[in-house]
DNA sequence: GACATGACGGCAC
DNA sequence: AGTGCCGCCATGT
């Protein structure tokens, strides 16, 4: 019980903390919460995501590959928010990771 | 209970 | 810099 859906809550309380105008890598919010191998999990928790509160959309991968873009209304839902956010993407599509990418003591409670 | 899959990441080539 | 392969771990079949 608490091993998925408590790890998922986590998740979620970690990408809510990502600024606007931010975003994460799976791996990074993983290692927020202590679990740098669970990076896949985050992608899963973000799945069977439900509530509003939390900005799934500033969750993408390493390369700034907005790789679960299907999993929104719309394919472009992603891109939109963050774009409507400030997030810079390059001609590949991709978001420029070394200036929007947060950095993990953003992420963790001091 | 074993096998295949996946919103991933790191390292080798 | 881009591509490929392997490792991790929870889920579904």
């Amino acid at each position: 019980m608490t091993s998925t859906a408590g790890f998922a809550r986590s998740v979620y309380d970690v990408v809510r903390r990502i600024p606007s105008g931010m975003v994460a890598s799976y791996g990074l919010v993983a290692l927020a919460l202590d679990r740098p191998r669970d990076a896949r999990q985050v992608g899963r928790a973000l799945f069977v995501c439900r509530e509003a509160d939390v900005p799934c959309h500033r969750v993408v991968n390493r390369n700034g590959v907005l790789t679960g873009a299907w999993a929104f209304e719309t394919p472009t839902e992603q891109r939109e928010k963050l774009l409507s956010e400030g997030v810079a993407f390059d001609l590949q599509g991709r978001v420029d990771m070394a200036l929007h990418c947060v950095r993990a003591d953003e992420l963790t409670d001091p």
